[in-house]
DNA sequence: AATGCATTGATACATTTAGTACAATTATGG
DNA sequence: CCATAATTGTACTAAATGTATCAATGCATT
C-alpha cells in the first residue's frame, strides 16, 4: 500500500496556482482514501517532470501540506502521508493532543531523571523568555 | 552495567537532521546517568536497523560524539561511552539537554495555538497526577 | 509607466541513502 | 596456537531528495 501512484491534473489556464492545485489535489485524495498514511508521494522532482513543472513549484504545495500536518517532508528520505488528523478539531480533540504532546514531554524528561521543579522552571523560564520576544499575551 | 538496550526516538518530521538527534539522545541520556562510562553502544549497523536508517547516518552521529570525546569509537571493537566528564560539563550538558526538549515540546505546542495558560494547566495536571500515581517526590 | 506582489524558475546546498572497499579486532575451528 | 571467517568502524564516491535563496516573469493597481 505504500506505493501508489499519483495522478494529478494540473489546468495551466484555470488562473489557479499549480501550487494551489497541487495542494487541493493531494488534499482531495487523502480525504477520499485513494492516498493513506505512510504512502510515499513522488518526489518533488519526479512529480514536476510528470507535470511539466519547475520542481520549485511542487516543493512549494509539498511545503504547505508538510505545514498543515497533511503529509511530511523528510529531507534526504523523501514525503510520506501523515497519520490522519481528525477533519475538525473539536475540544476534546485538541485538549487530547496536548495532553499527548506533553505526555511524551515529560515521560521523556523523567527518564532523563529531570525532577519536577527543574521542569517546571525550565518551562516557566521559556515561556517568560518567549513573552519577551514576541507579543507578550496571555 | 556494561549491558543496556539503548533508546532512541528519532522524530523524521521534526526537521532535526537524524544524526542531530542520536547525538542529542546519547549526550542526554549520558548526561542523566542512563549511559555510563565502559557501557557499550550499539554497533553502527544494529542500531540502524532498529532506526530504520542508513548505518553511515548512524556512523555520523558516532564521529560527531567521538571527536567531542563522548564516546570512543573503535575499529573493530564498537563503541563505548567514555569516562566520565567534569561534573561541571555534566551539568552543562544536562541543563542544555533539558532546555532543547523543553523547546521542542513548546515550540510544537505553540505552532499548535495552544495557548501559554493551557499549556502550564496541562503540565501541572500530568505531573500532579504523576505525584499520586508514584512516589511524591520532590 | 511605475510600483508592488504573487508565481515560477535557477542555482547552490544539506541530508540521507546506497554501495563498496578496507583495516582492526574478535570469534571460530583445526 | 594458528589460520580463517565474521564483526565492527572508517573512508570514499555517487546519487537521491528536500531546502533556502534569489532572480525573472507576469499581472494588477495606481
Amino acid at each position: 500500500m505504500a506505493n501508489k501512484k499519483l495522478i494529478l491534473q494540473i489546468d495551466f489556464r484555470s488562473g489557479l496556482p499549480i501550487y494551489t492545485q497541487i495542494v487541493n489535489q493531494v488534499q482531495a485524495q487523502i480525504a477520499s482514501g485513494i492516498l493513506q498514511p505512510d504512502d510515499q508521494l513522488p518526489t518533488v522532482r519526479a512529480l514536476a517532470e510528470e507535470l511539466r513543472v519547475n520542481f520549485n513549484t511542487v516543493a512549494r504545495a509539498y511545503r504547505i501540506l508538510d505545514e498543515a500536518r497533511i503529509i511530511s517532508t523528510q529531507q534526504g528520505r523523501g514525503t510520506f502521508i501523515t497519520e490522519s488528523l481528525p477533519p475538525k478539531a473539536t475540544e476534546r480533540l485538541r485538549r487530547e493532543a496536548l495532553e499527548a504532546l506533553t505526555q511524551r514531554y515529560l515521560s521523556e524528561a523523567l527518564r532523563l531523571e529531570f525532577s519536577k521543579s527543574e521542569i517546571r522552571q525550565t518551562i516557566n523560564d521559556q515561556l517568560k523568555a518567549r513573552n519577551e520576544a514576541n507579543e507578550p499575551k496571555e
